[in-house]
DNA sequence: AAATGATTTAACTATTTGGTTAACAAATGT
DNA sequence: ACATTTGTTAACCAAATAGTTAAATCATTT
């Protein structure tokens, strides 16, 4: 098998394909300038991925593979809740200004095809929030933290880390901010974040 | 002129091409479909509105206005910073509800087009924050509550009301939600949210 | 009721675009 | 060395799609 060029322009396939997914999404996406951009021939395209669906797939959960081991970790470690809450706010800030067009590609793209999470549903490693509900509900009896929902709480802690970044555009328009201003506002956000989910619910 | 037909084809455009762009996108929608749905031929699409970028702006500008007056509320009026969050969090999200496709089919034209943003910013009526910000500076001097940026505070209220109905998908798959829990979720959210911030900013 | 102008339709066009094919080149096994 | 498999390209194809045109119909004015 003739092994050793192929793999590089898989490679540059998938590459190509991730940035042009990610900022024009399926529907504004061409296979022509994904061929462009890994600069080899359209028909090699299909030979490695043989359909627009299927490059796109590989795409996607790439992407996804990406995003779900930040979730996990608040999930699933043994810290406290206030740990939990610390420590992702700072590691997905910093992680989402690396990956900026993750967030908004993923939510968009399911948007767009709903069915499509259930594919990842089946995946070992998919974010599964029961535990973390557990031990809202006995930090609470604990009297560590004021009563909230496991759910609203997680909900809470996405929208406030996640949103900036999926409504850059408006947000920066509304808060009337140039894109350095954002920048700093997104950095600050950090420690900010967490300790406004801390403020809420420390008892 | 015969002025008594096109009213109401134009309208029937409008709110044709309303539907199909706020669902599929500009990217995912087609002209065919919208003229099905508005029960016209397709050439009258070009004939009221010349183009599809037209008539996406057309829609877009719509949308937008309608999105507006709720932040302005919000910015402008003279309540409380608590009040505000209060009625804010309980009016948008019941007004979502009605409009789920709303922030999602905005947050993702403008990602698509950033520089469309500019258009809107001209037009009188945009949300300003620089009220809403020396009221945060005051009521923080005042010992009303605590000290937190006027730009943050506003970014997380917009976080925590508008993610989980942009992120629908993800939100229902992370908290392992069917679709009546939750609905049930963001009813409980129209005071859950105003609580969760007023927690964190009283002090 | 004829003329005029606005509205509507069916058929058509040009272009874009995902995908295919067949020939060619490079690597690998024997 | 030569045959076979794998990788690559240019040219092509068919379907989809935004937009056009010219004729027909409808409403309004005189």
């Amino acid at each position: 098998m003739a092994k050793t060029k192929d793999i590089n322009t898989e490679k540059q396939i998938l590459d190509a394909a991730k940035k042009v997914f990610q900022i024009k999404g399926m529907n504004g996406a061409r296979m022509q300038e994904i061929a462009d951009k890994a600069k080899i021939n359209k028909a090699m395209l299909h030979y490695y991925y043989r359909s627009k669906d299927l490059l796109f797939e590989a795409v996607f959960k790439n992407a996804f593979a990406l995003l779900a081991p930040q979730l996990n970790a608040i999930l699933n470690d043994d810290s406290s809740i206030e740990e939990k809450v610390r420590n992702f706010t700072s590691n997905y800030i910093s992680f989402i200004i690396k990956h900026p067009y993750l967030p908004t590609f993923i939510i968009q793209e399911l948007n767009r095809n709903p069915e499509f999470i259930l594919k990842m549903k089946d995946q070992k490693g998919f974010p599964n929030i029961e535990k973390f509900k557990k031990q809202v509900a006995l930090e609470i009896k604990e009297g560590i933290i004021k009563p909230i929902k496991g759910e609203q709480l997680f909900i809470n802690i996405l929208a406030l880390n996640i949103f900036p970044f999926v409504a850059t555009p408006l947000v920066k328009a509304f808060a009337n901010v140039d894109n350095k201003a954002f920048k700093q506002l997104m950095n600050d956000r950090k420690t900010e974040v967490a300790d406004f989910i801390i403020n809420s619910i420390k008892v």
